[in-house]
DNA sequence: GTCTAATAGTTGTACATACAAATAAAACCC
DNA sequence: GGGTTTTATTTGTATGTACAACTATTAGAC
């Protein structure tokens, strides 16, 4: 069945959320080459690329709850990708050399998830979309 | 931090992500009222709207997995809002008077949380924009 | 300088959701 | 009509996320 055949195709807590949902199965099937869901993924990616982030700021800009992103790290440093050194209240996160190793892999699946969903939605209307989408967003506010 | 300053305000799988959260929030707190959330809600409202109705048209009304199903119902029952009776491998699912009773609040959530939105949002734009959502949501597929 | 308030981070717990496996019934086939 | 396949539903288990409570550290007030 699809989502504008629905009872509540009109209402938008019904249809974010199977947007959403959709979108995840098809980011976790972009990021099951590297044995990671994509939340862990793009934590990942940005300790990478800013070594030594506190996870406050990590939280902030994945818009995630601090408590949330102790859990992906918790994850993430079994596997050995990220360490936590802390020194006083606060924590730095870095990546393991295992972590820079694997980078490429990690943009591959980041660029053949944007290219599929680009190929599906078409990259004009996607790009106008998700810019809307994130006006509404901010509009609802903190 | 708003969504369009993170470092993926450009990433789908974000923003769709981020979005879905807040609409989450903003139901969670109108459905607080009775006690449920909103999925448990939309499931007991659509099991009022047309009693007797099989778990696989509820999921599929609802775009949620049949097991998914099973978990809401399974807490509904236990607070007596809905009955299940079985015949063969059809089950068939019905609201309590007691749902029937608490029905017109459950209106008014519905209500409240709609008004609250389109107060955000913009009556209009916002229905454009849920449109939108879903128009994509059915080209990424089943 | 001490005491209080604020801040950063983690942990306990709960919840919605999904997948895979299990059950059970129905439909189909020959 | 007996055996096989399909279908409906429920469980076992895992996961991502959040809130609330807790710990530990820093900043501010006086």
């Amino acid at each position: 069945m699809k989502t504008s055949d629905s009872r509540y195709s009109k209402c938008l807590y019904f249809t974010s959320n199977a947007l959403a949902r959709k979108v995840d199965k098809l980011a976790q099937e972009s990021w099951k080459k590297v044995n990671l869901s994509p939340s862990h993924a793009y934590l990942l990616m940005m300790v990478i690329e800013e070594p030594g982030s506190q996870p406050k700021i990590l939280a902030e800009h994945l818009q995630l709850q601090p408590s949330t992103i102790s859990r992906l790290m918790e994850k993430l440093e079994l596997k050995k990708l990220i360490i936590r050194t802390t020194e006083g209240k606060l924590t730095n996160v870095y990546p393991t050399p295992k972590a820079k190793e694997i980078l490429p892999r990690l943009n591959e699946c980041l660029s053949e998830f944007y290219g599929r969903y680009a190929e599906i939605l078409g990259k004009e209307e996607c790009g106008r979309f998700v810019h809307n989408m994130v006006k509404m967003t901010d509009k609802l506010g903190p």
